[in-house]
DNA sequence: ATGCAGCCATGAAAATCCTCATCGTCGAAG
DNA sequence: CTTCGACGATGAGGATTTTCATGGCTGCAT
């Protein structure tokens, strides 16, 4: 797999080439925004990797000229700070996914295996069940059309619930997903999560949509 | 590589397991102190990971045992608590290693590894630079011999510096190590982390042992 | 029906970590 | 030598996450 790497910043770049061909692709590095148009012309490329900010021509005149050559290879954009605007303009300019710089390496790994499994999103990643909603891509939760402030653990919790919505999920599994760590019942740090996520996504909404079973764990469903 | 695990506890067990297993090792599972006895002085296995806490014989009369009969192999500990005793114990006995349930996986993993490719520790691994002392395994730091408490991230980024004393470390390469993070020049997490890493261990002591290098990064040891 | 034990919920405090704004200092350039 | 700009230091504030103590509920045993 031919990944195409566009970033200026010099150590950002090197590492995430040598990162990505430690992982076992190929990956070509452009230092600037002509050449990464040029390159992702030439359609060798099965995957984009491209910073927002560039010297000359930007990430999104990139993308904007990639899409209307008719090149539809997933793009990954790379953002300096959280700003909404700017995630929204780049998945309306055609990106399939985004992170946020400082990032995690394992963060952006998972992130370019997803894509290249399911190739081009054509829709928007949601998630649902009842009158709650999560927009994976851009991070954002509401339940009955109020907007949902969620924290790092929050969102990974709740997408967790949502993606297995009906199936029981003991704490031991929670932990391994979100927590990355061995369950062993000396903390009840889950129990203190789990609450946090309903006061913001049950507390004030019916029907409630987490459900505790005694001695098994937690399940995600309408009652 | 063959690895025995001793634990009673059927989830961890079986998450050990099949994480081992997936990381490539061949990964046995007893769940009480007699059998791994038994399977540990059958001398087929390259390392032991052991449970403090097991019904009928436990994890430190299994190890006794095998010390007793000329085992050599490396023992990685799994403690239930954060219990100084327990740990000063078990390295005592011959542990060679331990992890504090509950763990990260990654983290295992990478203590197994390390094991695995040194074989028995003889000596408790420390690091030290004048008067500054570190015992990695212990997870306890000296200056001047006064007991210095570190959290989490301090101890990884003072293990970093005593590990590479002498060595100027640019920030994105501490930054790789300690946070998993691709650096991006958007946030000042390393100063702040150096600041309260040298409030503990600089501060109140002479000489100073973290350094700045203007436009490189940072540097330890003895000027 | 009552009591008990285990499990879970919950609020509050504490610990840790990150962000932000500001200030100081070093070194190059004039 | 002085000035300026960039880089780093620092303190305070805030957000998040974890720990801890307590109390309630459920289901089983008596």
């Amino acid at each position: 797999m031919k990944i195409l790497i566009v970033e200026d910043e010099a150590k950002t770049g090197d590492y995430l080439k040598q990162g990505l061909s430690e992982a076992g692709f190929t990956a070509d590095l452009v230092r600037n925004g002509l050449d990464g148009m040029h390159e992702g012309l030439s359609g060798e490329f099965d995957l984009l990797i491209l910073d927002v900010n560039l010297p000359g021509l930007d990430g999104w005149q990139v993308l904007k000229a990639l899409r209307a050559a008719g090149r539809d290879l997933p793009v990954l954009f790379l953002t300096a700070r959280d700003q909404v605007e700017d995630r929204v303009k780049g998945l309306e300019l055609g990106a399939d996914d985004y992170l946020v710089k400082p990032f995690a390496f394992s963060e952006l790994l998972a992130r370019v295996r997803t894509l290249l499994r399911r190739g081009r999103a054509k829709e928007p990643e949601r998630l649902a069940l009842a009158d709650l909603e999560l927009d994976v891509l851009k991070r954002r939760a509401t339940r009955a059309g109020q907007r949902i402030d969620l924290t790092a653990k929050e969102f990974a919790l709740l997408e967790l619930f949502l993606r297995r919505q009906g199936e029981v999920l003991a704490r031991s599994f929670i932990a391994s997903q979100v927590w990355d760590m061995n369950f062993d019942s000396d903390t009840n740090v889950i129990e203190v999560a789990i609450r946090r996520l309903r006061a913001k996504v049950d507390d004030d909404f019916t029907p409630k949509l987490i459900h505790t079973l005694r001695g098994m764990g937690y399940v995600m469903e309408i009652r």
